[in-house]
DNA sequence: TATTGTTATACTCTATAACTATA
DNA sequence: TATAGTTATAGAGTATAACAATA
Protein backbone atom coordinates (compact mmCIF):
# COMPACT_ATOMS: atom_id res chain seq x y z
CA UNK A 1 0.00 0.00 0.00
CA UNK A 2 3.25 1.86 -0.03
CA UNK A 3 2.10 6.06 0.06
CA UNK A 4 -1.28 5.40 -0.67
CA UNK A 5 -1.78 5.12 2.93
CA UNK A 6 -4.36 2.15 2.34
CA UNK A 7 -6.25 1.89 5.87
CA UNK A 8 -5.35 4.06 7.87
CA UNK A 9 -8.13 5.18 10.16
CA UNK A 10 -9.21 8.46 10.63
CA UNK A 11 -7.67 11.88 9.22
CA UNK A 12 -7.78 13.72 12.49
CA UNK A 13 -5.72 10.50 13.69
CA UNK A 14 -2.72 11.20 11.45
CA UNK A 15 -1.05 14.15 11.73
CA UNK A 16 -3.36 16.15 9.49
CA UNK A 17 -3.09 18.28 6.27
CA UNK A 18 -1.95 21.57 7.09
CA UNK A 19 -2.03 23.73 3.87
CA UNK A 20 -1.33 27.61 3.68
CA UNK A 21 0.55 28.11 6.54
CA UNK A 22 1.24 31.32 5.21
CA UNK A 23 -2.44 32.26 4.42
CA UNK A 24 -3.51 34.93 7.00
CA UNK A 25 -7.33 35.03 5.87
CA UNK A 26 -6.92 31.11 6.10
CA UNK A 27 -4.93 31.43 9.58
CA UNK A 28 -7.82 33.81 10.50
CA UNK A 29 -10.64 31.34 9.33
CA UNK A 30 -9.05 28.58 11.41
CA UNK A 31 -8.93 30.19 14.57
CA UNK A 32 -12.56 31.12 14.10
CA UNK A 33 -13.40 27.63 13.91
CA UNK A 34 -11.50 26.89 16.87
CA UNK A 35 -12.98 29.03 18.87
CA UNK A 36 -16.77 28.63 17.42
CA UNK A 37 -16.87 25.19 17.15
CA UNK A 38 -17.72 24.88 21.41
CA UNK A 39 -20.22 27.67 20.85
CA UNK A 40 -21.71 26.84 18.45
CA UNK A 41 -23.35 23.75 19.68
CA UNK A 42 -24.49 25.91 22.96
CA UNK A 43 -26.10 27.95 20.12
CA UNK A 44 -28.06 25.28 18.46
CA UNK A 45 -29.32 24.06 21.39
CA UNK A 46 -32.05 27.61 21.76
CA UNK A 47 -32.43 27.09 18.61
CA UNK A 48 -30.02 30.00 17.05
CA UNK A 49 -27.97 29.99 14.35
CA UNK A 50 -24.30 31.78 13.81
CA UNK A 51 -25.85 35.01 12.02
CA UNK A 52 -28.62 35.32 14.54
CA UNK A 53 -26.32 35.45 17.28
CA UNK A 54 -24.24 38.17 15.33
CA UNK A 55 -27.53 39.78 15.29
CA UNK A 56 -28.23 39.71 19.35
CA UNK A 57 -24.84 40.64 19.90
CA UNK A 58 -24.81 43.72 17.77
CA UNK A 59 -28.26 44.60 19.18
CA UNK A 60 -27.41 44.15 22.57
CA UNK A 61 -25.31 46.76 22.46
CA UNK A 62 -26.97 49.87 20.82
CA UNK A 63 -30.51 49.53 21.41
CA UNK A 64 -32.01 49.96 18.20
CA UNK A 65 -30.69 50.38 15.34
CA UNK A 66 -31.68 50.36 11.23
CA UNK A 67 -32.03 47.82 9.41
CA UNK A 68 -28.98 48.61 6.68
CA UNK A 69 -26.44 49.85 8.67
CA UNK A 70 -26.81 46.65 11.30
CA UNK A 71 -26.65 44.47 8.33
CA UNK A 72 -23.36 46.06 7.39
CA UNK A 73 -21.69 45.90 11.00
CA UNK A 74 -22.37 42.06 11.15
CA UNK A 75 -21.41 41.42 7.63
CA UNK A 76 -25.14 40.24 6.27
CA UNK A 77 -26.42 41.55 3.23
CA UNK A 78 -29.36 43.44 3.56
CA UNK A 79 -31.55 40.52 1.91
CA UNK A 80 -30.81 38.13 4.36
CA UNK A 81 -30.77 40.68 7.55
CA UNK A 82 -34.33 40.87 6.44
CA UNK A 83 -35.63 37.68 6.33
CA UNK A 84 -33.27 36.76 9.39
CA UNK A 85 -34.63 39.84 11.38
CA UNK A 86 -38.08 38.67 10.39
CA UNK A 87 -37.89 35.67 11.79
CA UNK A 88 -36.58 36.66 14.80
CA UNK A 89 -39.07 39.13 15.07
CA UNK A 90 -41.77 36.16 14.58
CA UNK A 91 -40.08 34.42 17.78
CA UNK A 92 -40.41 37.72 19.83
CA UNK A 93 -36.76 38.23 19.60
CA UNK A 94 -36.60 41.31 17.97
CA UNK A 95 -39.02 44.28 17.60
CA UNK A 96 -38.76 46.86 14.59
CA UNK A 97 -40.54 50.24 14.61
CA UNK A 98 -40.61 52.94 12.23
CA UNK A 99 -38.95 56.03 12.37
CA UNK A 100 -41.24 58.80 12.73
CA UNK A 101 -38.60 61.20 11.53
CA UNK A 102 -38.21 59.40 8.35
CA UNK A 103 -40.75 57.11 7.24
CA UNK A 104 -38.85 55.18 5.65
CA UNK A 105 -36.32 54.33 7.49
CA UNK A 106 -36.97 50.82 10.31
CA UNK A 107 -35.57 50.39 13.82
CA UNK A 108 -34.78 47.09 14.90
CA UNK A 109 -34.46 46.17 19.07
CA UNK A 110 -34.20 43.31 20.88
CA UNK A 111 -37.36 42.59 23.22
CA UNK A 112 -37.66 42.09 26.46
CA UNK A 113 -37.63 38.34 25.50
CA UNK A 114 -34.50 39.21 23.11
CA UNK A 115 -32.53 40.24 26.27
CA UNK A 116 -33.50 37.86 28.46
CA UNK A 117 -32.48 35.31 25.66
CA UNK A 118 -28.84 36.60 25.65
CA UNK A 119 -28.69 37.11 28.81
CA UNK A 120 -29.08 32.95 29.31
CA UNK A 121 -26.39 32.56 26.25
CA UNK A 122 -23.97 35.43 27.50
CA UNK A 123 -22.61 33.05 30.19
CA UNK A 124 -21.46 30.13 27.62
CA UNK A 125 -19.94 32.65 25.73
CA UNK A 126 -17.78 33.99 29.03
CA UNK A 127 -16.92 30.73 29.98
CA UNK A 128 -15.21 30.33 26.14
CA UNK A 129 -13.73 33.93 26.46
CA UNK A 130 -12.06 32.43 29.91
CA UNK A 131 -11.24 29.23 28.79
CA UNK A 132 -9.05 30.62 25.71
CA UNK A 133 -7.57 33.47 27.77
CA UNK A 134 -6.72 30.86 30.12
CA UNK A 135 -4.90 28.88 27.06
CA UNK A 136 -3.03 31.59 25.93
CA UNK A 137 -2.77 34.54 28.93
CA UNK A 138 -4.45 37.10 29.28
CA UNK A 139 -1.65 39.54 28.01
CA UNK A 140 -1.36 37.54 24.43
CA UNK A 141 -4.73 37.73 24.23
CA UNK A 142 -5.10 41.41 24.62
CA UNK A 143 -2.35 41.84 22.51
CA UNK A 144 -4.43 39.61 19.48
CA UNK A 145 -7.21 41.86 19.91
CA UNK A 146 -4.75 44.68 19.45
CA UNK A 147 -3.58 43.11 16.02
CA UNK A 148 -6.28 42.36 14.60
CA UNK A 149 -8.14 45.78 15.24
CA UNK A 150 -5.51 47.45 13.57
CA UNK A 151 -5.12 45.21 10.48
CA UNK A 152 -8.45 45.65 10.33
CA UNK A 153 -8.29 49.64 10.57
CA UNK A 154 -5.71 49.48 8.65
CA UNK A 155 -6.83 47.85 5.88
CA UNK A 156 -10.41 49.44 5.80
CA UNK A 157 -8.70 53.49 6.26
CA UNK A 158 -6.59 52.75 3.50
CA UNK A 159 -8.83 51.36 1.10
CA UNK A 160 -10.44 54.61 -0.04
CA UNK B 1 -34.99 64.82 13.87
CA UNK B 2 -32.57 64.72 16.74
CA UNK B 3 -31.67 60.98 17.74
CA UNK B 4 -33.39 59.55 14.81
CA UNK B 5 -30.38 60.93 12.56
CA UNK B 6 -32.83 61.34 9.79
CA UNK B 7 -31.14 62.11 6.53
CA UNK B 8 -27.93 61.13 7.33
CA UNK B 9 -25.79 60.00 4.25
CA UNK B 10 -24.34 56.34 4.25
CA UNK B 11 -23.77 54.40 7.36
CA UNK B 12 -20.13 54.62 6.23
CA UNK B 13 -19.38 57.99 6.70
CA UNK B 14 -20.31 58.20 10.25
CA UNK B 15 -18.81 56.71 13.32
CA UNK B 16 -20.37 52.77 12.29
CA UNK B 17 -22.00 50.90 14.79
CA UNK B 18 -18.83 49.04 15.97
CA UNK B 19 -20.14 46.21 18.06
CA UNK B 20 -19.28 43.45 20.08
CA UNK B 21 -15.57 44.88 20.50
CA UNK B 22 -15.30 42.01 22.68
CA UNK B 23 -15.80 39.43 20.91
CA UNK B 24 -13.10 37.23 19.29
CA UNK B 25 -14.86 35.25 16.59
CA UNK B 26 -16.44 38.90 15.66
CA UNK B 27 -12.63 40.70 15.50
CA UNK B 28 -11.35 37.47 13.66
CA UNK B 29 -14.52 37.23 11.15
CA UNK B 30 -13.69 41.32 10.38
CA UNK B 31 -9.95 41.09 10.44
CA UNK B 32 -10.90 38.30 7.51
CA UNK B 33 -13.14 40.69 5.82
CA UNK B 34 -10.90 43.47 5.61
CA UNK B 35 -7.62 41.08 4.56
CA UNK B 36 -10.02 39.47 1.79
CA UNK B 37 -12.36 42.10 0.63
CA UNK B 38 -9.49 43.32 -2.16
CA UNK B 39 -8.49 39.73 -2.98
CA UNK B 40 -12.15 38.51 -3.75
CA UNK B 41 -12.66 40.56 -6.31
CA UNK B 42 -9.50 39.27 -7.65
CA UNK B 43 -10.88 35.73 -8.09
CA UNK B 44 -13.94 36.61 -9.56
CA UNK B 45 -12.34 38.43 -12.66
CA UNK B 46 -10.77 34.82 -12.61
CA UNK B 47 -14.45 32.79 -12.39
CA UNK B 48 -13.67 31.59 -8.86
CA UNK B 49 -15.28 31.70 -5.90
CA UNK B 50 -13.68 31.50 -2.02
CA UNK B 51 -14.24 27.73 -1.38
CA UNK B 52 -12.35 27.16 -4.73
CA UNK B 53 -10.01 29.19 -3.78
CA UNK B 54 -9.23 27.62 -0.78
CA UNK B 55 -9.15 24.22 -2.51
CA UNK B 56 -6.93 25.12 -4.86
CA UNK B 57 -4.64 26.61 -1.90
CA UNK B 58 -4.58 23.38 -0.31
CA UNK B 59 -4.04 21.17 -3.24
CA UNK B 60 -0.89 23.29 -4.28
CA UNK B 61 1.06 22.24 -1.13
CA UNK B 62 0.27 18.74 -1.44
CA UNK B 63 0.26 17.33 -4.45
CA UNK B 64 -2.57 14.93 -4.04
CA UNK B 65 -5.39 14.55 -1.28
CA UNK B 66 -8.36 12.39 -0.72
CA UNK B 67 -11.28 13.99 -0.45
CA UNK B 68 -12.24 14.19 2.92
CA UNK B 69 -8.95 14.99 4.16
CA UNK B 70 -9.30 17.50 1.42
CA UNK B 71 -12.87 18.81 2.90
CA UNK B 72 -12.05 18.88 6.60
CA UNK B 73 -9.01 20.63 6.35
CA UNK B 74 -10.42 23.54 4.12
CA UNK B 75 -13.49 23.52 6.22
CA UNK B 76 -16.20 22.80 4.10
CA UNK B 77 -18.48 19.97 4.19
CA UNK B 78 -18.21 16.89 2.35
CA UNK B 79 -21.07 17.06 -0.06
CA UNK B 80 -20.08 20.74 -0.67
CA UNK B 81 -16.70 19.53 -1.36
CA UNK B 82 -17.46 17.13 -3.74
CA UNK B 83 -19.83 19.21 -5.79
CA UNK B 84 -16.99 22.00 -5.66
CA UNK B 85 -14.53 19.25 -6.60
CA UNK B 86 -16.77 17.61 -9.10
CA UNK B 87 -17.29 21.41 -10.94
CA UNK B 88 -13.14 22.34 -10.87
CA UNK B 89 -12.65 18.83 -12.75
CA UNK B 90 -15.58 19.67 -15.69
CA UNK B 91 -13.11 22.86 -15.85
CA UNK B 92 -9.94 21.15 -16.13
CA UNK B 93 -8.49 22.46 -13.16
CA UNK B 94 -8.21 19.31 -10.65
CA UNK B 95 -8.42 15.57 -11.49
CA UNK B 96 -9.74 13.09 -9.85
CA UNK B 97 -7.46 9.15 -9.73
CA UNK B 98 -8.85 6.33 -8.04
CA UNK B 99 -6.88 4.44 -5.28
CA UNK B 100 -5.61 1.23 -6.49
CA UNK B 101 -4.75 0.36 -2.81
CA UNK B 102 -8.20 0.87 -1.97
CA UNK B 103 -11.01 1.37 -4.39
CA UNK B 104 -12.69 3.56 -2.24
CA UNK B 105 -10.38 6.40 -1.81
CA UNK B 106 -10.16 8.97 -4.42
CA UNK B 107 -7.28 11.06 -4.68
CA UNK B 108 -8.01 14.95 -6.06
CA UNK B 109 -4.80 16.74 -7.40
CA UNK B 110 -3.88 19.80 -9.43
CA UNK B 111 -3.71 19.63 -12.98
CA UNK B 112 -1.21 21.58 -15.00
CA UNK B 113 -4.22 23.70 -15.97
CA UNK B 114 -4.92 24.12 -12.13
CA UNK B 115 -1.45 24.48 -11.69
CA UNK B 116 -1.39 27.44 -14.00
CA UNK B 117 -4.03 29.32 -13.14
CA UNK B 118 -2.59 29.05 -9.49
CA UNK B 119 0.24 30.91 -10.19
CA UNK B 120 -1.80 33.38 -12.52
CA UNK B 121 -3.40 34.53 -9.22
CA UNK B 122 -0.81 33.97 -6.34
CA UNK B 123 0.98 37.23 -7.36
CA UNK B 124 -2.23 39.20 -6.20
CA UNK B 125 -2.41 37.09 -3.13
CA UNK B 126 1.78 37.97 -2.35
CA UNK B 127 0.32 41.75 -3.06
CA UNK B 128 -2.38 41.55 -0.73
CA UNK B 129 -0.27 40.11 1.89
CA UNK B 130 2.44 42.66 1.24
CA UNK B 131 0.56 45.45 1.73
CA UNK B 132 -0.61 43.98 5.24
CA UNK B 133 2.81 43.50 5.90
CA UNK B 134 3.82 46.67 5.01
CA UNK B 135 0.50 48.83 6.85
CA UNK B 136 1.47 46.47 10.27
CA UNK B 137 5.05 46.01 10.20
CA UNK B 138 6.65 42.60 9.56
CA UNK B 139 7.34 41.65 13.24
CA UNK B 140 3.71 42.69 14.40
CA UNK B 141 2.28 40.32 11.16
CA UNK B 142 4.60 37.55 12.54
CA UNK B 143 3.17 38.32 15.95
CA UNK B 144 -0.09 37.77 14.84
CA UNK B 145 0.31 34.73 12.85
CA UNK B 146 2.26 33.02 15.87
CA UNK B 147 -0.58 34.05 18.31
CA UNK B 148 -3.70 32.94 15.48
CA UNK B 149 -1.52 29.83 15.44
CA UNK B 150 -1.35 29.34 19.29
CA UNK B 151 -5.10 29.93 19.55
CA UNK B 152 -5.98 27.47 17.24
CA UNK B 153 -3.73 24.53 18.32
CA UNK B 154 -4.14 24.89 21.83
CA UNK B 155 -8.04 24.98 21.35
CA UNK B 156 -8.01 22.04 19.41
CA UNK B 157 -5.53 20.29 21.51
CA UNK B 158 -7.59 20.87 24.87
CA UNK B 159 -10.38 19.45 23.19
CA UNK B 160 -10.34 15.95 23.51
C1' DT C 1 -33.63 61.90 -8.23
C1' DA C 2 -31.64 59.43 -4.23
C1' DT C 3 -32.38 56.53 -0.38
C1' DT C 4 -34.45 52.73 2.83
C1' DG C 5 -36.49 48.92 3.00
C1' DT C 6 -38.44 45.12 0.61
C1' DT C 7 -39.31 41.31 -2.64
C1' DA C 8 -37.73 38.18 -6.36
C1' DT C 9 -34.57 35.05 -8.35
C1' DA C 10 -30.80 31.95 -9.20
C1' DC C 11 -27.11 29.97 -7.27
C1' DT C 12 -24.35 28.08 -3.62
C1' DC C 13 -23.23 26.39 0.94
C1' DT C 14 -24.95 24.11 5.30
C1' DA C 15 -26.49 20.31 7.56
C1' DT C 16 -28.42 15.61 7.74
C1' DA C 17 -29.48 11.42 6.23
C1' DA C 18 -29.43 7.74 3.36
C1' DC C 19 -27.22 4.99 -0.17
C1' DT C 20 -23.21 2.54 -2.83
C1' DA C 21 -19.04 0.19 -3.04
C1' DT C 22 -15.45 -1.32 -1.14
C1' DA C 23 -12.85 -3.10 2.86
C1' DT D 1 -19.51 -3.88 10.32
C1' DA D 2 -17.14 0.00 9.26
C1' DT D 3 -15.36 3.33 6.03
C1' DA D 4 -14.95 6.68 1.68
C1' DG D 5 -17.36 8.59 -1.34
C1' DT D 6 -21.66 9.87 -3.24
C1' DT D 7 -26.45 11.44 -3.81
C1' DA D 8 -30.69 13.55 -2.00
C1' DT D 9 -33.11 16.97 0.41
C1' DA D 10 -34.46 20.95 3.19
C1' DG D 11 -33.03 25.07 4.73
C1' DA D 12 -30.37 29.25 4.75
C1' DG D 13 -26.98 32.63 2.94
C1' DT D 14 -24.94 35.08 -1.31
C1' DA D 15 -25.36 38.11 -4.80
C1' DT D 16 -28.08 40.93 -8.05
C1' DA D 17 -31.72 43.18 -9.64
C1' DA D 18 -35.90 45.26 -9.45
C1' DC D 19 -39.57 47.51 -6.91
C1' DA D 20 -42.16 50.46 -3.33
C1' DA D 21 -42.55 54.21 -0.38
C1' DT D 22 -40.52 58.19 1.24
C1' DA D 23 -37.49 61.99 1.18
Amino acid sequence: MADDAGGRPAAAQRQMMRPFERSLPMALLRAREAVMRGFRQQLREYGLNEQEWRIMRALMEVDRVEIGELAECVFILKPSAIRTIKNLESRGIVSRTRSSADQRRAFIALTARGRKLFEELAPHSEEEYARITKLIGSADMQELYELLRRVTDQLNGSKA
